[in-house]
DNA sequence: TTAAGTGCAAATTATTTGCAGTAAG
DNA sequence: CTTACTGCAAATAATTTGCACTTAA
């Protein structure tokens, strides 16, 4: 795919979220969503991944940039452990794997898991969200 | 419950976990599981109450000691949001419900809610724990 | 007696922020 | 134009660690 397409989709993708289309932000959109898989990256990594492809983005804006994605909605922030944030491109309500040894998240193929029952949230509150995290270990 | 009693019920509690229950280990045991129901505490709100009962314990402690307690399996560390870790009194796996407002952690009726089809792990893996959080905001 | 635990204060790590300069609409 | 975005460096916040001292077994 030509890296103007992949532009263009990282372009409209912005737009979902109502976000303008500055040159890093289109350059990080790319990467996240160029290619029409969903993946999931740090603040680090995606700063990483970024400088690789030798576009110049500060880490700083990496890090606002994942928090105004994950606000507008088109990013979903994942927590696994206290001590690095997780954003995945795929927004919906899916489980997760977590490897506690490598630190690697992955999805778990939709369909297999499935939460039921659903508890009624507290009075004033609604279900924002619920996140499932099958941890591991190796065995 | 005299106090007493509660100590017993501490060092009991810490014998599980093959812990050797030092004058502060015991201080923290007893606000944990003194009064035989769980609860939910992260290390400045531990450190906060025990220092409100008298006792003496510097916050490194508490964070080492939390750690050695989760490590030791008889705490839960549940990982809500990046910033801040909290613990468990009960190791077993159930849902929680997590405001987003107002940080608090509250436990989901056990019962309630039921995780179906797990999926099998990812060969050279087995699961550790699996973890549901239904976030919430107020409506 | 002796290995393990404790308490400081300093170090670490992930993330956020202030502010001066830059760019998008 | 003018408001939002960016980048740097400094600030923050939670947690960990090095090390000299204490204590449980």
């Amino acid at each position: 795919m030509a890296t103007t397409e992949e532009q263009a989709i990282g372009t409209r993708w912005l737009a979902r979220g109502g976000i303008r289309p500055t040159r890093q932000r289109v350059a990080l959109a790319k990467l996240l969503v160029g290619d029409g898989r969903h993946r999931h990256v740090t603040a680090e990594s995606l700063f990483d991944a970024v400088r690789a492809r030798g576009e110049k983005v500060s880490l700083a804006t990496v890090y606002n940039t994942l928090r105004a994605f994950s606000e507008a909605g088109i990013l979903r922030e994942i927590t696994v452990n206290g001590s690095k944030s997780y954003f995945d491109t795929d927004t919906t309500n899916h489980a997760h794997f977590y490897c506690e040894d490598t630190g690697e998240l992955s999805d778990v193929q939709s369909g297999e898991v499935a939460v039921t029952n659903l508890p009624e949230p507290p009075k004033g509150t609604e279900i924002a969200k619920v996140d499932v995290v099958i941890r591991l270990r190796k065995s």
